[in-house]
DNA sequence: TCTGGGGTCCTAGGACCC
DNA sequence: TCTGGGGTCCTAGGACCC
């Protein structure tokens, strides 16, 4: 038989900086996305004094913070990273093969584990984790990846492990779970599917017009009501390379001059650089984009614009001389910049890629990213960097309840 | 005053080919 | 009055995920 186990990790970013802050344990833990300008991540506390709608402005619910003694912190993610990795590697020793799905769950594949007792299984993989990182986890396993998906969100409501794997057991969950909770489904399919009375997963899954919904759903809303009916359509899949790499920041506050953004630009080009050479791949073109700030009643404005290079690169200096080049097209003078970005596409592994027929010598300097990536892994991020990239920087991003980064820096490690 | 960031997949429709 | 048929590739936009 197919099995699948989730497991996820509880408000994770949350338990992350509690394992390092136990002032926090008992309070409301609350985390904010960059910028600190959103409420991202809460613990079940603080979901259970009113917190918990996603990107709700931090701006908004300072005095209720105050008001329920919430712990806060701005978002820490090299700390993150860290943890998530020692979680995973972990997992890893659980099964013969691990799907990465997000920096805070993992599939596992249990097939041929029919004869474990999967439940003490769980037991024991949430015990592990938590002895080891301090993470708690909640561990769902059934016969599919949808099913297992709703399988850890029971376990989340119990004792932190659900194992169904009996069509009769399943089918009584199934009608008391939302059709809007299925993972896949989201508000616009949930939607329609309303339209068609369907309200519980089990609605959908004992649905008979599958042309409809493949028309509506589309393919993937198909194969979330086969997966439904314990038919795995969602195999486990190797994490392969990314296929589009993007940094992307709003600014700590409005950018007028084209300067700052030639400078905002050249730094996001210094990071995607960076990730698509540790992933060893090149990309041969590049998109910048800037835009207003959507919040406020003015004037929008939103330039964007693509960059192709004649052959595949990962060189920092060459991606930065082309998003300048587009820069100079998309910028438009007087508009309140608030936010931009750089993505890279076309993205392949770099023995693969096509050289410039024409100029030939055009290559990228590997010697030198090479050394730029050594020096700041080293020594921190930026440490060496293109002058392009400015030396104030004062469309920078603000970061004012950050922990520090306990794991990776010896400067950072936590005092006793 | 202050409103995140980084991804994937699918489809329709346009451009283009013979 | 009458105006083919069968493809591929690319892109923008929608939907979804964490």
């Amino acid at each position: 038989m197919k099995l699948y186990g989730l497991v996820d990790c509880n408000s994770f970013y949350c338990s992350c900086e509690r394992v390092f802050h136990p002032e926090a344990r008992n309070r409301p833990t609350i985390v904010l996305s960059n910028n600190d300008g959103c409420a991202i991540a809460f613990t079940k506390e603080a979901k259970a004094v009113g917190f918990g709608q996603m990107c709700e402005p931090f701006f908004k619910i300072k005095d209720r913070i105050r008001e329920y003694n919430v712990a806060v912190f701005s978002s820490n993610y090299t700390l993150y990273d860290d943890m998530s990795k020692r979680v995973m590697k972990i997992l890893a020793g659980y099964t013969p093969e691990l799907e990465v799905y997000s920096v805070d769950e993992a599939f596992l594949s249990l097939e041929g584990f029919d004869n474990y007792d999967l439940f003490e299984y769980g037991r024991k993989i949430r015990k592990d984790l938590l002895c080891q990182t301090g993470i708690p986890v909640g561990v769902g396993i059934s016969t599919t990846k949808v099913l297992s998906k709703i399988a850890n969100k029971m376990a989340k409501k119990n004792s932190g492990v659900w194992l169904m794997t009996q069509e009769k057991q399943i089918d009584e969950v199934l009608r008391k779970f939302p059709v809007r909770d299925i993972w896949g489904i989201g508000s616009a399919s949930a939607r329609k599917l309303q339209m068609l009375g369907i309200t519980t997963a089990y609605d959908f899954k004992v649905y008979k017009n599958e042309n409809l919904i493949q028309k509506l759903l589309t393919k993937t809303g198909r194969e979330v009501q086969e997966e439904l009916r314990g038919v795995s359509c969602l195999p486990m899949e190797d994490v392969q390379d990314k296929k589009n790499i993007a940094n992307t920041r709003s600014f700590g506050s409005d950018v007028y001059d084209k300067s700052d953004l030639r400078e905002a630009v050249a730094t996001f080009c210094t990071k995607v650089a960076e990730k698509i050479r540790f992933q060893e791949s090149v990309c041969s073109s590049l998109t910048v984009f800037i835009h207003t700030n959507s919040f406020k009643e003015v004037e929008q404005y939103y330039g964007v614009g693509t960059h192709q290079f004649m052959s595949g690169t990962s060189d920092t200096v060459k991606m930065i001389k082309a998003a300048h080049g587009v820069l100079e097209h998309i910028y438009r003078p007087g508009f309140a910049y608030k936010k931009g970005g750089v993505i890279l596409n076309q993205i392949v592994p770099k023995n693969e890629s096509q050289l410039d027929l024409f100029n030939p010598d055009t290559a990228d300097n590997e010697r030198l990213s090479g050394v730029v990536d050594l020096i700041n892994q080293r020594f921190g991020p930026l440490t060496v960097k293109s002058a392009a990239c400015g030396i104030n920087q004062s469309w920078k991003l603000r970061s004012d309840y950050k922990s520090r980064r306990f794991t990776t820096n010896w400067n950072e490690i936590l005092e006793i």
